[in-house]
DNA sequence: CTTGCAGATTAGACTCATTCTAACTGTGTT
DNA sequence: AACACAGTTAGAATGAGTCTAATCTGCAAG
């Protein structure tokens, strides 16, 4: 089910890597199609297992590089639950997440700029944050299809 | 620097653990005080160092299991930080968690009723969360003191 | 063309927080 | 005293993630 890359994608790949210096690979290009394939928020296994059906030679370790270089030039955020295993999520919108704590899964929620502004506001005087992460954690019912 | 508990949280603390099922045990007193005298949000190895002085055969694993207990019954929060170890904080009071940058240091964050409600309010309807955790990353200007 | 080289990839060793296991302890019960 | 049982303990096991050292790749200089 891993369809190729579109132009749009592959180009906004590109762009993204060469603006920090790095270069188009094409194990790069196959990672970041497998998180553009499935926007379930894999673990690096996950991720692994997917592109290794693309690219059978791929190493963990490159699936572990590739993902830290995409966080580092800003493709993709890393989401953290507790003490599991890092997923990842190229949605770039702010957003807060949801794990459903009977399937696992990790849905976004859309994140409107004045609950932002809001939260921002909290912070006393002298703390600047840069990044903020709002995850919930409860039951989904069933029948909600909400993981993009 | 660690003082006694108490008689109102030695209280607090025997109310929750029995009201769980659980027996007050000098273990679980001593990981309580440590928790108690400084809320710096200590990670467990901290909580091990800071115990030992006051009980000096006490082991990583009870320290392991004490906390869990308390967790399980109320008395304190986990705080996880990206992948860094699990910090433990005894505020029960609604609040975020600010990480500096600069010192890896926790600060609490008070967070009115109102900014956590507008949060709910963005979950779409289904979901049902019981947990919200929210954190910022950045700098805090020295001379902030908000550690607790 | 071939040489050099810098960055990327790879397999496997390693780390370290956390969990598990199995033996032991202490206390309360019959 | 013998038992049961929760709690504690040391040390082994787990597993996500990181590190290392050896290739590999693609490109620029000669």
């Amino acid at each position: 089910m891993i369809r190729n890359l579109t132009e749009q994608d592959k180009e906004h790949l590109q762009e993204a890597l060469v603006k920090s210096g790095q270069k188009v690979t094409p194990q790069r290009e196959a990672v970041f199609t497998v998180l553009l394939a499935e926007r379930d928020h894999p673990t690096v296994d996950e991720v692994f297992h997917r592109a290794r059906e693309v690219m059978p030679g791929l190493s963990l370790a490159t699936v572990y590089n590739c993902l830290e270089t995409f966080v580092g030039c800003g493709l993709v955020r890393q989401v953290n639950h507790e003490r599991e295993s890092t997923r990842y999520c190229p949605n770039l919108a702010p957003h807060a997440h949801f794990r459903d704590k009977a399937t696992g899964r990790v849905h976004d929620i859309e994140l409107p700029p004045e609950v932002l502004k809001s939260l921002r506001s909290i912070l006393p005087p002298g703390f600047d944050s840069e990044v903020i992460e709002i995850s919930f954690h409860g039951r989904a019912q069933a029948g909600e299809q909400h993981s993009n």
